[in-house]
DNA sequence: TAACACTACTACAACGTTTTCGTGTTGATA
DNA sequence: TATCAACACGAAAACGTTGTAGTAGTGTTA
């Protein structure tokens, strides 16, 4: 188990200081071509690589970029992730992943344990408990330590920082106006509680397609669903849920939902009661993940490119840590918004 | 924007010594209760938290474990991520993730990126092009530095380090056996190129179960698929590569898939030529992830419990980190096995 | 030959910690 | 009243770098 070369290593068995070999290596005029050599030769002998940690220490940038989730199984963090990574490894950063599992207590810790140093960075996606509690503190704390911030998806006008965004009240009354272009006339939604931003933005462009088409939402027609622990149990609930509607609201010829697991589970449970897709019931879901494209039949849905969001908000944290650390003056914050496309399949007519 | 605290700044504020302040944060029994209590309401009000980056460089140790993987889009790594982070977060390490999008050369860059101090040991998912070159240098590179290496899922034995697998072959079996017991007389198989470890042994868990049943495997129910660039595009070509099967053997009865995506396609298929499932074919697949859960009809699979994989795996990375550092004997390496779960759903009777 | 300019190096501080080894006061003991 | 613990603190090295500010030794110039 050898240890790893140090420039200190290096400096006495070639018998000469540190900083020679420090600026050999780093070619500088100071040092003889002679000199460069052979040192050059003496590090790749010995494997040398300069330490990070020590470099970090020093120049007070780690390189390296914080992303703090909801939940890593599920296909659209992961699509920011990749482009996060993409972006950020391009500009030589890492990328340090936490996980609050919706928890607001682990989101907490997560960013403290981050914010001592280890990053030069954040990019966030709330946690529910977070936007249900409406406390943003630890966000305003890593601002005004002087650590940059970029927000994505699960947004919040109280904290003053960068943000990427999908425009969700746009995608959802694309996705209604498409619904009732295709002669969709009872439309009903599925979506979260008030709480969660992007369903009340989501459900919001729902209202107003209608009413832009001078349709009354019919309140019975908006289920709110609770997910709490969704992706594992309380599936059955939502089930019964679509049951009920379509028990009480047998007309009912469009569904959008607010995300895709809602609209898959919406057209199992109108397969099971013999309703077809897209003859009778159009769906149309939001998120472009693996089960809308293998769902049978085929999910619409309307895609929010989050290897994209990813990206941007990669280009935002590391423009941002450039401005902090050249002592440039502020700039003011970014809004991105992402503009979200409609993917017809065969779940509409 | 405020600069972060150090001790320095605290000791020049109180007029003691940087040594002072240090061990009175730590309760040192040097220091009068007095200062103690001084010192720490002080570092409470300018709000400090110590330097990772210098502790790290002291201590020689980070914290920090990488994971390199092919793929973050993928529900099974996913959750071996997950099972990572929950151990290693317990345990008091964040996590740092690689991408290497299935290129050698990628993975070589992300673990070298890694390698100069930043991780104190690397959690491993070959990519596709690192088993197909069978270069496993930078692997043994990293070894040799000291830095200890779990590799998952995707294994070799060429590399002296712990591993934490799937039985693959016997998840296979059981699955072809399970699809024997019910009925099944001539089973298929959709799997990879013989490359890819996981496929390889799969494939041969499929053979070995017809053989204990005293069936020749037939060559022609074999198809290996080549899935270059497999999750966005080229399934058309494992579309009709499967409508071909239908076509030649309109008696397949049976369908064992390596990966869920393959299955969900074959159902796909066989529902578009009428077939019913699971009355004329049964299908199973590998690894339970979304798609398997919500498919129509639900796919029965073999589960491979990805978050305990990525437990296992962090939990025998962090005991050979604490080896390493605490100069203890060292251990021969661990082979681990994580055994499978047959889920059985709407696609088998 | 003294002043000067190069050349090719070395010493040292600094980044923020921890920890070992002092050291100057006390108060008690002989 | 010397001696000696005990107490409470400080100085300095170390982790691995980088960059600034020297500094020998050489050769050129006036």
């Amino acid at each position: 188990m050898k240890k790893r070369t140090t420039l200190k290593e290096l400096a006495k068995e070639l018998d000469v200081s540190i900083s020679t070999v420090s600026k050999a290596l780093k070619n500088s005029p100071e040092i003889s071509q002679d000199t460069i050599d052979k040192v050059k030769a003496f590090a790749k002998l010995l494997n040398y690589r300069p330490n990070n940690i020590a470099l970090s220490l020093k120049n007070k940038k780690t390189k390296t970029i914080g992303i703090i989730i909801p939940d890593i199984v599920h296909h659209f963090f992961t699509k920011v992730i990749k482009g996060v990574e993409n972006y950020a490894n391009a500009k030589g950063y890492n990328v340090i992943v936490g996980l609050s599992n919706e928890s607001f207590s682990n989101e907490v810790i997560n960013m403290e344990m981050l914010a001592n140093g280890s990053i030069d960075g954040f990019i966030v996606s709330m946690s529910r408990e977070t936007m249900q509690h409406q406390d943003y503190q630890h966000f305003n704390e890593t601002l005004n330590e002087g650590i940059p911030l970029v927000m994505f998806d699960r947004i919040v006008n109280e904290i003053p920082c960068d943000k990427v965004a999908v425009d969700d009240t746009k995608g959802a009354q694309m996705a209604v106006k498409t619904l009732l272009n295709k002669g969709a006339k009872k439309i009903a939604l599925i979506t979260t509680k008030d709480y969660v931003s992007v369903g009340r933005l989501r459900t919001k462009g729902y209202i107003e397609a209608l009413n832009a088409n001078g349709i009354t939402p019919i309140p019975e027609l908006i289920l709110k669903i609770d997910d709490d622990l969704l992706y594992e149990d309380s599936l059955e609930n939502l089930e019964s849920q679509i049951k009920m509607l379509f028990a009480q609201h047998h007309d009912v010829d469009g569904i959008f939902a607010v995300n895709e697991l809602y609209a898959v589970v919406a057209m199992k449970v109108a397969k099971s009661l013999g309703i077809s897709i897209p003859e009778q019931l159009q769906v149309i879901g939001f998120t472009d993940g693996m089960l809308s494209k293998h769902a049978s039949p085929a999910l619409s849905t309307v895609s929010q490119h989050g290897e994209s969001m990813g990206q941007k908000a990669a280009e935002l944290l590391i423009q941002r840590i450039d401005e902090y650390t050249s002592e440039k003056p502020p700039q003011p914050f970014n809004s991105v918004i992402i503009t979200t496309d409609l993917i017809l399949r065969e779940s509409t007519k």
